[in-house]
DNA sequence: TCTGGGGTCCTAGGACCC
DNA sequence: TCTGGGGTCCTAGGACCC
């Protein structure tokens, strides 16, 4: 019985290699949305010292004057990488959980009993290489928690072959000896302190304590975790797709806004992606929440954030309808005077596509709901925006700055890596 | 000067019911 | 004048993840 964790090495940074094969060695970060901070690193920026979330401006110098490589987010690449390797995975095993971006578990209970597992991880790695160019991890276990510790474990030690199978009671103690408990997956600042103040230094000692005690002292999360690093089984694969709970979509702003006329049609950007997105999940939701906050980093000027939730009549996903939602949650949670830093939209409360409510009374503002209009509204812009809604900002998605983007290599034409 | 975006799960406490 | 106890559902917020 195992579960493998498949993990991309510093996935961003070797998206940007696949195609710049000249950055081999050569140190790379790449940073979030307005260039804010460092969301990704190489083997070699992060030997340079280049903290994870780190603010860009606090490391941009020392990382230029050693000939580091800087890129911008290109998520519709990264994206589009995400899911050849994702695909290939789920070429080897029926059941794979798409865990994110870059990480999959994978389901090894199918296969016949005297198969070797450690070959079998080393086989997926070149495959997916090969065909993909993307280096990967595999760390297989008994169950979640403990493959995650066989990847720390791959890290730690340094394995060369990137493949590690913790199948005896012996080998898994070893792993956690070695693994301080703030790398147990689960294991949070707050939680981290609170186990360290009790003289729980190790995966090792959190293994060690009765999990009926810790679900008294700590909470039922924590008691799950205690006993997966047991080698018991508790969290299955959630290999289910249609389970995604909520969409959000929101941006902190590369300038700050205070006036609603702008605001607005940024908030109403937000939301038609929102409701693409949703279309595209072929779902239908129930319930909007709007938000808007200032930068909670500039502390003197005043702050305020608000959230506003919208319930609807019956389930939607047209555009028109979240559109107008979103007008009625963003006006009572405006206050003028404020310097905005971000604002976003969150869909709950999830149906199927298929579900259509009727209605006891007419509404007089009853949804609008023409699913088969937002599809053409979709296919004309599958591949760049064509039509807008009129209250959209038709300029930009988002005040955003991003001036060391990538080319979108597999995904648009004209931006085809070429050869000379 | 400059600090990401998108998720999940759990819990406490309020509203409401009988 | 006196004013219960037990339950469910919902929401906001916390903690965690990548």
């Amino acid at each position: 019985m195992a579960f493998a964790l498949v993990d991309c090495e510093s996935f961003y940074a070797s998206c940007e290699r696949v195609f710049r094969p000249d950055l081999k060695n050569i140190p790379i970060v790449v940073l979030s949305n307005n260039d804010g901070c460092v969301i990704a690193r190489s083997t070699e920026a992060k030997k340079m010292g280049i903290a994870m979330g780190i603010p860009w401006f606090k490391v941009r110098e020392l990382f230029l004057k050693q000939n580091g490589q800087v890129f911008s987010s290109n998520f519709t690449f990264y994206g589009d990488m995400s899911a050849r390797v994702m695909n290939i995975l789920e070429g080897f095993v029926p059941r794979v959980e798409i865990y994110s971006i870059d990480e999959a578990f994978l389901d090894l209970d199918s296969l016949k009993e005297n198969y070797n597992l450690y070959d079998f991880g080393c086989h997926i790695r070149s495959i997916v290489r090969q065909w993909t160019g993307i280096p990967v991890r595999i760390g297989i276990a008994p169950n979640k928690t403990l493959s995650k510790i066989a990847i720390n474990e791959i890290k730690r030690t340094n394995q060369p072959t990137s493949v590690m199978y913790l199948s005896t009671e012996k080998q898994i103690e070893e792993a956690l000896k070695h693994t301080p408990v703030h790398k147990v997956w689960g294991v949070g600042r707050r939680l981290t302190n609170h186990l360290n103040n009790a003289g729980i230094l190790t995966a090792l000692d959190l293994a060690n304590v009765n999990p009926r005690n810790i679900r008294k002292q700590f909470s039922v999360v924590l008691e799950r975790t205690v006993r997966e690093l047991k080698g018991e089984r508790c969290l299955d694969l959630d290999d289910d797709i249609s389970s995604k709970k909520q969409i959000v979509v929101s941006r902190s702003f590369g300038e700050r806004v205070s006036d609603l006329k702008t605001l607005k049609p940024i908030v109403s950007n937000f939301a038609v992606r929102a409701a693409e997105k949703l279309r595209h999940e072929r779902r239908k939701c129930s319930q909007i929440s709007v938000f808007v906050r200032t930068s909670p980093f500039n502390q003197n000027k005043p702050q305020h954030s608000g959230i506003k939730t919208i319930e609807l009549f019956s389930p939607t996903n047209d555009t028109r309808d979240i559109l107008a939602a979103t007008k009625k949650g963003l006006l009572p949670i405006f206050k003028s005077g404020y310097d905005y830093a971000k604002a976003g939209i969150i869909l709950n409360r999830f149906s199927d596509e298929t579900v259509r409510q009727q209605l006891l009374f007419k509404d007089p503002d009853s949804p609008k709901e023409n699913t088969e209009f937002m599809r053409y509204i979709d296919q004309m812009n599958t591949y760049e925006t064509q039509v807008y809604f009129a209250s959209q900002n038709t300029k930009k998605w988002s005040p955003m700055k991003q001036n060391m983007t990538s080319p979108k290599y597999t995904t648009n034409w004209y931006q085809l890596p070429r050869v000379n």
